[in-house]
DNA sequence: TGTTGAATAGTACGGTCGTTCGATTATTTT
DNA sequence: AAAATAATCGAACGACCGTACTATTCAACA
């Protein structure tokens, strides 16, 4: 994904420049662990001169924020929408959805990072975060419904309740794999996914 | 649990009133977010005089860090081995890791957001995290090992891949309900265990 | 009760934070 | 090339951080 383009001014340029490299250190140390101080560093530039391209801290880290949705959307999202609807998208969305955290075990999730470090925080990044999290877990929602209506999923499950767990082996994954260091995490996710499916599949009368 | 008592000595007091407000404040915040100054606010102390009873701030944050795993064992860990070998055990030790989750929903939980916080840091405090996640994960292991000894559950499922996703559960729960503010969250979290059991359960020979 | 040591307060230091403002370059436009 | 504007820098501010010291107040024990 490639936000520049040589047709751009300086200014957006550089801002464009900067925002890459708060994605990067937003995602290892968190969005409360940006700093402007550090960024200026990393770009070889002043504090002051990182700090104009934003009005605030606040909005840079929101910016940092829509750019990785973005990215989100483009790795998970859009190519999963090309898959046919029901089962196969959902599975599809969970693939990549694994094969992102995957690359993310070295980087950090923002996602999922961002959900402890606001879920007792106010204001206008948690309102972003909430917002994207919840547009993706009601994407979610949407295939899995779509999935039962096609009769690939049991019909009288709870759809929440599968998003429920398909989150669940995200965040396991997450955790064992990027804070407990532990390998072997990214099968076992995908082998729950499986299970799940598979315990979650319509029964087929045996005549 | 009371972790104080008259025949103290005045200044041991004081410093257990102080981690007890320490845990609060991080389970609130964080363990990174645990600051002296403001501890010594809540406490109507000088920032020296929190100070003092602790070495350092990091000594602090290992301090607390115990605290809340003594407390974790004394609820969850400890009642559960009363209960007999196999399923029945592991059943008491999900269902009250539920139920001390479900009332950190307000509070936070240290272990997951310390999970976050310190999956890229090194040190001291990340050893102790590291240590006691794993001795959890360690007694859950053990736990679910005797289960299949017992033939409660296949024998032929790695026992690691069952934690893992009794794991998950818990960490679905605790981002949905205390990020998202979702209910019905512990419903799920209780429901997906119970599916995961019945489709580990040992396949019952029908002569 | 007087003495001693423990507990707490007060002050100061160096550091980093986000942010402001005026000066100074670079870049774009005329 | 000149003028206008955009981009960047440098220094400073106030706030908060952890920590080190010294002074003071309090509790414990002879």
């Amino acid at each position: 994904m490639n936000i520049t383009s040589k047709f751009m001014r300086k200014g957006e340029l550089t801002r464009a420049a900067i925002l890459e490299t708060a994605l990067q250190s937003a995602s290892r140390h968190g969005l409360e662990g940006l700093t402007i101080g550090l960024l200026a560093e990393q770009m070889n530039m002043s504090k002051s001169g990182v700090f104009a391209h934003f009005g605030s801290r606040e909005d840079l880290q929101i910016a940092v924020l829509k750019l990785y949705h973005e990215s989100f959307e483009q790795e998970v999202f859009y190519p999963s929408m090309k898959e046919q609807r029901g089962l196969p998208r959902l599975r599809s969305m969970f693939a990549l959805w694994v094969k992102r955290v995957t690359q993310e075990i070295a980087s950090g999730c923002i996602y999922i990072s961002g959900a402890t470090e606001y879920d007792d925080r106010q204001g206008p990044i948690r309102e972003e975060l909430v917002g994207m999290v919840n547009a993706w877990q009601g994407a979610l929602l949407r295939a899995t419904t779509q999935a039962q209506q096609f009769k690939h999923l049991q019909t009288d499950v709870d759809p929440e309740q599968i998003v429920f767990e398909m989150y669940g082996l995200i965040l396991a994954l997450h955790h064992d794999a990027r804070f407990l260091k532990k390998s072997g995490s990214v099968n076992r996710a995908e082998l729950g996914f499986e299970r799940m499916i598979q315990s979650y599949a319509p029964v087929t009368s045996s005549v």
